[in-house]
RNA sequence: GCCGAUAUAGCACAGUAGGUAGUGCACUUCACUCGUAAUGAAGGGGUCAUCGGUUCGAAUCCGAUUAUCGGCUCCA
């Protein structure tokens, strides 16, 4: 396949190649503008580049553009691409451009030429009776794109600023073979047969009920999931030297005026009265671990004072924005907050750091780290941002962790580092972060005593590992496609009985299992096993074993694997050592 | 919140010239007592999201509201 830049040159590359991938998605979007063009005049045109996964782009339609008008935009498509148009590139003038784009009324195409630096010629490409102003590059001609699909119709605001206008984005995907395309389809069908939402309801996790919007519901099976994970949390934080502790969900609002939440996050914010005061329902954990800090006079012997907080925080998302578990209004951080001298603060980043690494190791996540540093809405000097994020910095280059900046992105107090993992199918999701603080440490005039008698301010870490219990159910429904490893199985093991007259064997090896640790089901139904075994399959349960008259006679039971491997015939205490064998 | 779409039984879905709801699975009962992914039969279950309008009559047409889905923005 041939790709042409700007300067007409021309590369050779195959599809696979992902700046021919680039180039071929972008002229398939070029192809849509030119289709749109074609049937509704009139309309705008913004912008249309080639994403991970296929295209988009964006316009300004003068009519409710809908999902019923694609089929018609797809077959004009179609007409373009046998209409074999070769694509060419040719410079102009900026004023040549300007006026070409006047002519046309291309608003936004004029804003985008009005951006580019003066004094440099403006490149465009053009396919029939069609150009547009476009760095490219393309590829050559139209016919190549065999095969597409417009998957789907969204609003997006115009170079993505909320005050904009939104335009009408089409998504789009388009291979040169008819397969790709067919490929392409069926894994979305897969990635949405893995979806949080649709698992958590078939294996009774979780459920979001109507009168709640964004407060999930955890169901039993759900409940005994995120309690295992809570129990490794805490083992871990015990370990490692953590307090835990739990603060109110409401609080007064002096205590978030004090905090600077009032003023930097109220929008998000739950308020309620009590007795004619006001109270904040809390987004976050930090001023309550705050009040614990400064419950009594703190001595630098204390420090680093780690208290950890599995606490439930409400945050008013707006309605639009919320997503299965994964976006929701109540939620449970796995916060902790280290109070700390300014020598400790390395060492400590460094902790948190290694423990984060070790979490998800246990989990097979891979990740990745950003920095992200001050925004726009902060408290805090120049100096005292510099010096945390250069201590972030020092304490990640020490430990040859490498990192991304994300300018801009840090919290109203500090700067983080964000843990991004990437999950079985190569998403990636924000989950740990590390953020420094001295700013609520001076707003509520934390001290502590140093070795020498002198009163000094301590510095403060905010940090979570799993970010939100919720979403981190979500993520890992997802990761594992539902079929969770042993040790975090609601039900680790089916017991399915032959027939009726061994339920009083089954119900015995159900007793001995729960004894000895396993969680077990038991399914004592008079029906047929191949019946049994297909819904425990479904119900993606690790272990089925089997017992009848073969097992009963030799005190036995048959054990099959959730793949569908049979391991044959065991003594329950065989099987049990074979689980802690896994369990380990 | 914004743009587009959707809302029918626990789940997956039918139901367009407007005439008071169907299928499969699940559930209950009965029969079968079974050896590694679906035994058969019978039965129960829905104010068609909610509210309002048009109409002799609304799941169906119109409006509003709510929730959900795909995105945008935002975010753990």
């Amino acid at each position: 396949m041939k790709v042409i830049y700007r300067d007409n040159e021309v590369r050779e590359g195959s599809f696979e190649e992902a700046w021919v991938k680039e180039a071929f998605w972008h002229t398939t979007a070029h192809v849509l503008a030119q289709a749109v063009k074609r049937l509704y005049p009139d309309t705008k045109c913004a912008i249309g580049p080639a994403i991970e996964q296929g295209f988009y782009y964006d316009f300004e339609f003068l009519f409710p553009f809908g999902e019923e008008h694609l089929k018609a935009v797809e077959a004009e498509m179609k007409k373009i691409v046998k209409e074999s148009l070769s694509l060419g590139a040719y410079e102009v003038s900026r004023e040549e451009a300007v006026l070409y784009m006047q002519e046309r009324k291309e608003d936004y195409k004029l804003e985008l030429i009005e951006r580019l630096p003066v004094g440099e010629t403006i490149s465009f490409y053009r396919q029939g009776e069609y150009a547009e102003f476009c760095a490219g590059p393309h590829i050559s001609n139209t016919r190549h794109i065999k095969a597409f699909q417009l998957l789907s119709v969204a609003g997006a605001y115009w170079r993505g600023d909320e005050n904009n206008k939104m335009l009408t984005r089409i998504y789009g995907i388009s291979f040169p073979k008819a397969s790709a395309l067919e490929e392409f389809l069926k894994l979305r069908e897969e990635i949405k047969l893995r979806d949080h939402r649709k698992l958590g309801k078939d294996l009774g996790i979780f459920m979001i009920a109507k009168q709640g919007p964004g407060f999930p519901i955890f169901l039993p099976k759900g409940m005994i999931l995120k309690n295992i994970l809570l129990d490794y949390w805490r083992e871990v934080h015990a370990r490692e030297g953590y307090m835990e502790i739990s603060t109110p969900i409401m609080l007064e609002r002096t205590l978030w005026e004090t905090s600077g939440h009032w003023e930097h996050y109220r929008e998000n914010m739950y308020t309620t009265q009590i007795d004619d005061l006001d109270f904040v329902v809390k987004p976050m954990s930090c001023p309550g671990g705050m009040l614990v800090y400064q419950s009594q006079p703190r001595s630098y012997r204390e420090l680093p004072m780690r208290l950890g907080e599995l606490g439930i925080v409400h945050r008013h998302e707006k309605s639009g924005q919320l997503h299965g578990l994964m976006r929701v209004r109540a939620f449970m951080q796995d916060d902790a907050h280290i109070f700390m001298t300014e020598e400790q603060m390395i060492p400590e980043i460094q902790n948190v750091a290694k423990l984060i690494d070790e979490v998800y190791s246990k989990f097979g996540f891979q990740y990745h780290v950003e920095l992200s540093t001050r925004p726009k809405h902060s408290i805090g000097s120049d100096e005292e941002w510099e010096e945390a994020t250069n201590a972030l910095k020092n304490a990640m280059d020490a430990i040859g962790v490498s990192y991304e900046i994300n300018e801009g992105d840090g919290a109203f107090y500090g700067p983080k580092l964000d843990f991004h993992l990437k999950d079985s199918i190569g998403r990636t999701w924000q989950c740990g972060t590390i953020q420094l603080d001295f700013q609520l440490p001076r707003r509520f005039e934390a001290e502590y005593t140093d070795a020498s008698g002198m009163r000094r301010r301590p510095i403060m870490i905010h940090r979570v590992l799993f970010g939100s219990i919720e979403r981190f159910i979500g993520i890992l429904l997802e990761h594992y496609a539902g079929k969770l490893p042993l040790w975090l199985s609601p039900v680790q093991v089916k017991i399915l009985s032959l027939a009726e007259r061994f339920n009083g064997y089954a119900r015995e090896v159900a007793g001995e299992l729960s004894h000895m640790g396993i969680r077990c089901e038991m399914d004592d139904r008079s029906e047929k096993i191949g019946f049994k075994i297909r819904e425990a399959q479904l119900d993606k349960v690790p272990y089925m074993v089997i017992v009848g008259q073969k097992e009963l006679d030799a005190h036995e039971v048959t054990v099959r694997k959730r793949d569908g491997e049979n391991l044959g015939s065991m003594g329950v205490e065989q099987f049990v050592n074979c689980l802690k064998q896994e369990l380990l």
